[in-house]
DNA sequence: AAAACATTGCGTCAGAGATT
DNA sequence: AATCTCTGACGCAATGTTTT
C-alpha cells in the first residue's frame, strides 16, 4: 500500500534500480548494484569483479513530509463505520505478545543469541526472574519486564524488554560493555529501563567506546521494538482499512437497490 | 524433485516530527 | 537544541507456491 502524499524514498527508489554511470577514474562504465544513504555523501557499491565504492553526493529529497502515525491515522477515523482504534496503552505490550513464539533472536550485529525471559519488577525495584527453563546462549538474555507493582501508577501496564547478562556478583550487565547496570522499574524510564549506575567517570578511549557501543546496542534494541510495534500496527490500520471496504461496500450495494426500488416505485406512480 | 518466483517477517538505517 | 519516537525503505532469510 503506498501513499500517494509522502515521497519518502522516491530517489531510493529511483537509484535502487540497475544502472549505469561512468565514472571518470574509470575505463569501463560499471553497474550500480546498491546505493545506501539518499541525501548525504551516498555509498554507491558496484557489481562484477572489480567491487568499488564511490562516494555519490545525491540531490537532496526536495519534498518530504512524513504520513501521519497509524494510531493517529486511525483515532481520526471515527465515523461509525471505522472498525476498532488503536489502543495505546495495549501497543506497549503487543512486541512482546505478538513475538512470544521468537524466544531467541540473533542480533545480527553482533551475532549474539538472546533469550526472552519472563520478569516481573517488584516495588522495591528488584527483579524477580522466572527462567522458563530455555537454555539461554552466550550467557545473554532479553527480559520481558511486566511492572507489577501496584503501588505505582497504573498507566505503566506495559512491558518492556531488556537484554542482560547476569553477572556472578549479580549484577546485571548489558551487551557492548563491562560497566554494570541497575534494572529500573518500568515507568521510571520510558521504555530505557537500563540505568547506569556505576564505573567511574567515563575517561580513557575505550570506555568512550564502550559507552558508544552500548549507546548503540540499546538504540538498536528500542529500534527493532519500535519496528516490530510499527508493522502491528501498519497491519491493524489495513485491516481496519479492509474492514471499512466491506462495510462501505454493504452500504452502496444497500443504498443501490433502495434506489433502485425507489426509481420503480416511481415508474409505477407515474404510469 | 528441483528451480524459480512470491510472500512474509525481521533488523537496520535515515529522517521527519514530537517531546523534553 | 537535544533526544526520542515513528515509519518508509532496504536487504536478507525463511517459507510457501508455482512452474519446469
Amino acid at each position: 500500500m503506498t501513499d500517494p502524499s509522502t515521497n519518502h524514498g522516491n530517489d531510493l527508489e529511483n537509484a535502487q534500480s540497475i544502472s549505469v554511470v561512468q565514472v571518470p577514474s574509470l575505463s569501463q562504465p560499471i553497474q550500480v548494484q546498491s546505493v545506501i544513504q539518499s541525501n548525504q555523501p551516498s555509498v554507491i557499491q558496484t557489481a562484477g569483479p572489480n567491487v568499488q565504492t564511490i562516494q555519490v553526493v545525491r540531490k537532496r529529497r526536495e519534498i518530504l513530509s512524513r504520513r501521519p502515525s497509524y494510531r493517529k491515522i486511525l483515532n481520526d477515523l471515527s465515523s461509525p463505520v471505522a472498525v476498532g482504534k488503536i489502543d495505546e496503552e495495549s501497543n506497549s505490550s503487543q512486541s512482546q505478545d505478538g513475538d512470544s513464539s521468537d524466544v531467541a533472536t540473533n542480533l545480527s550485529s553482533t551475532g549474539i543469541q538472546y533469550q526472552q525471559v519472563p520478569v516481573s519488577v517488584v516495588p522495591s525495584g528488584t527483579i524477580q526472574i522466572s527462567n522458563d527453563g530455555t537454555a539461554g546462549t552466550q550467557g545473554l538474555q532479553t527480559l520481558t519486564m511486566t511492572n507489577a507493582n501496584p503501588s505505582t501508577t497504573s498507566a505503566t501496564t506495559g512491558a518492556t524488554i531488556v537484554q542482560y547478562a547476569q553477572g556472578p556478583d549479580g549484577q546485571f550487565y548489558i551487551p557492548g560493555t563491562v560497566q554494570a547496570y541497575q534494572i529500573a522499574a518500568s515507568g521510571t524510564l520510558p521504555q530505557g529501563v537500563v540505568m547506569h549506575t556505576t564505573g567511574s567517570p567515563m575517561s580513557s578511549p575505550q570506555q568512550l567506546s564502550e559507552e558508544a557501543a552500548r549507546k548503540r546496542e540499546l538504540r538498536l534494541l528500542k529500534n527493532r521494538d519500535a519496528a516490530k510495534e510499527c508493522r502491528r500496527k501498519k497491519k491493524e490500520y489495513v485491516k481496519c482499512l479492509e474492514n471499512r471496504v466491506a462495510v462501505l461496500e454493504n452500504q452502496n450495494k444497500t443504498l443501490i437497490e433502495e434506489l433502485k426500488a425507489l426509481k420503480e416505485l416511481y415508474c409505477q406512480q407515474e404510469g
